[in-house]
DNA sequence: TATGCTGTTTGCGCCAGAGCAAACAGCAGC
DNA sequence: GCTGCTGTTTGCTCTGGCGCAAACAGCATA
């Protein structure tokens, strides 16, 4: 199956291609359908593969030998996912969920030495991403580590909805299902606490709730929330 | 000031190197000493250098707005350290600061893109430490999610003293000065709780304390804290 | 030897938020 | 329309660990 360059062409991962390029990116990528909630990859399989998220909503799930579930991220439309091969690993350090019916393009890890040599600026931007994704994660460490769950809850809220939100007449939505155990496993608490706070801030005209859906009212009230400090 | 060779020949970021690619990548460095609680870089501050640790032990610290200090790793001998220019930053996303007298190696950013062509594995094994650091933070989130105060104080405990301990008759002594303060920046508690458990821990006989010094004197015992969830 | 300074220990009270339990409400399939 | 499943809400209780406070102990300097 071709691909045509205009999939890619305005994605910031391929920003500085010219046409060549991106047909070179293109000619080792295949494109597929990932039904919701089937696994794009598991959690300690062997990385065969990275894959560029086209349509679609991604979770990003680490499961502890307990058991327990964490939600480490969520992959947007036009992101790099489950590039383990850049960072020298031959195995997912987590699982990738497709929260909505996705489209994917993957490809072999075999093309990435390729890739990398060919189209430098392509890898770049994988090297960049996964920067970002250390910054994010040290930034979350940081968070649980000084914050209270009321503003933790709320900032992953403000993130999820500035990074995937769907403008509505009510306000921005989320724009996937997502479950207040969801919320929980992001934000490092339980679903009673997260349906608790969402109730009073329901109350309070800052958010909407639904099953398996968040609308926020009222961004800047959130935002409020999100930066009082009500101790020291 | 010309470097020799064996300063890092034995580096597991130099491994496959050949002797000029060594030449290569130390042509380009110079060495310097930071004094004991000097700071190598600071959060922020534009990004010029990248780093190696030669000697000594560094402390990487981000702060947040409101004054809170986190300490997200401690950097041993051998390892690259500062290395946003390989992430495509240009600003430090934390402080750097010598726990002990350092010897570090530096080289001007620009020196990178050279590199990376030149000695592709010295650049790969920069990724790889990278990678190795996303992984590792994100199991910090997990474990701060899943679990108790005193099973990660006895995860960091053990990781601290399995990187850089040093052997002792007691047992195995943390080689460079550390606070119960730190020990609570690197976990996400405080002070006060370390202390208790530290206490507790060494009437069980697992551990020693001293000023600003941790022996552990029985790593099985610690292990087994730190495995043991005594809930659900 | 005395004087600080910095790090450590410990007691006490309190509360944010977890755990448990039970009722409730969308939505899908029959 | 009925039934079942999955997700949500809410009340109650209990506790881990934080905040505060005060005493204490190494180590360095004069």
């Amino acid at each position: 199956m071709t691909l045509d360059r205009s999939l890619i062409a305005g994605l910031p991962a391929f920003a500085n291609l010219d046409g060549p390029g991106l047909d070179a990116v293109l000619a080792r990528a295949r494109s597929s359908r990932f039904p919701k909630e089937s696994e794009v990859f598991s959690q300690g399989g062997e990385a065969a593969s990275f894959f560029l998220l086209l349509a679609g909503h991604i979770r990003v799930v680490r499961t502890s030998p307990e058991g327990h579930q964490v939600i480490a991220r969520y992959i947007n439309e036009g992101e790099l996912f489950g590039i383990a091969v850049a960072m020298g690993r031959n195995t997912y350090p987590a699982s990738a969920v497709a929260a909505v019916d996705c489209v994917v393009l993957t490809w072999p890890n075999a093309a990435w030495p390729d890739l990398q040599a060919r189209v430098p600026s392509f890898a770049a931007s994988a090297y960049q991403t996964i920067g970002s994704r250390l910054q994010e994660t040290q930034a979350q460490v940081m968070e649980m580590s000084t914050q209270q769950v009321e503003q933790r809850i709320a900032h992953a809220l403000l993130r999820i909805v500035s990074q995937s939100g769907r403008k509505t007449e009510q306000g921005i939505e989320v724009d996937f299902p997502i479950t207040r155990q969801d919320i929980a496993e992001m934000t490092g608490t339980t679903l009673h606490t997260v349906s608790r706070l969402l109730s009073a801030w329901e109350d309070e005209g800052l958010v909407k709730g639904g099953r398996q859906r968040v609308v926020v009212t009222n961004p800047h009230g959130l935002m409020v929330v999100a930066e009082n400090r009500r101790r020291k």
